[in-house]
DNA sequence: TCATAATTAAGAATGATTCCTGTTTAAAGT
DNA sequence: ACTTTAAACAGGAATCATTCTTAATTATGA
């Protein structure tokens, strides 16, 4: 009963793991696996980006982190555990909070209209972010 | 003024785009880019891969099609272009309409709340379809 | 301290999607 | 119908995020 550190689970504590997890809950960004990498690295300099993909894999499995799928290629992580939502800025990509109660309701109202056993839904939201909304005012016709 | 044909857009109407578009206005299931030419290579045995993938993004941005990310590696395409949210199986994969009516009042609930300019939001809908429902219960225990 | 199962670094492999190149074709004007 | 030409095509290479493999290291619990 020694390495219950993280939830009560089964789960070694590793160095890499604990950067990873410390590092992830001091930013509100959303970063990338490669993101996260480039920040592990300045404190453990010989990191591979395997080990960060794999323990953001078991962090999230183990529910210490979220793992989100937006409209890029990449996978983004959360630090931020509770249940939310986000909005994506469709045009520079950042990704944030969106401060919008969880719809629980919408799970009944979809089971009562399929077959399904309804687990979890995701909404996730696409704009502009404020700066990129102004190029856009200001650019016009460009193509930046 | 004679190549209108499918939007009112300039779109070169061919032989591998009318079909894909043919096809996939068939069925009412959201296959994959790899799906789709399968089917196709029934029609036009020649067709390649990668005319699949180009018609049904040139397909996706004329409005004709829609693309959609859910949680598994590859995206699906839909005939049915009208807005409307999905339900995936998260054990089989199979993707299905919900008949939920589109929630439009939550982009000016979120647009009060953030800075974005809001443009659109995606709900999906994850959890077990009725016949991997049944094998859960039967088969609990066992790993497929 | 010791045994061992989990973790790691490094790099190879995978798989979906996109890109490249030389050839073919659809559409527009004659 | 004939010509012109930009768009589309097939085939295959390239890209890129992510996962996998392997031999070496390390955290844990006895
Ligand atoms: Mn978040
Ligand atoms: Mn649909
Ligand atoms: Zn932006
Ligand atoms: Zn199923």
């Amino acid at each position: 009963m020694k390495n219950l550190l993280y939830t009560g689970k089964k789960i070694k504590k590793t160095k890499a793991r604990t950067i990873i997890l410390e590092e992830i809950n001091k930013i509100k960004s959303h970063p990338t696996a490669y993101e996260m990498f480039e920040i592990v690295k300045q404190r453990l300099p010989r990191v591979s980006l395997g080990t960060v993909y794999r323990n953001l894999d078991i962090l999230s499995e183990h529910g210490l982190v979220l793992k989100l799928k937006m409209n890029d290629a990449q996978m983004h992580y959360d630090g931020r555990t509770d249940e939310h939502y986000h909005i994506q800025c469709v045009k520079c990509g950042k990704t944030e909070d969106i401060p919008l109660e969880m719809l629980k309701d919408i799970d009944t109202a979809v089971r009562d209209k399929t077959s399904y056993r309804i687990l979890y839904h995701t909404i996730s939201f696409y704009g502009l972010c404020t700066g990129c909304a102004e190029e856009d005012v200001s650019g016009k016709g460009k193509k930046v």
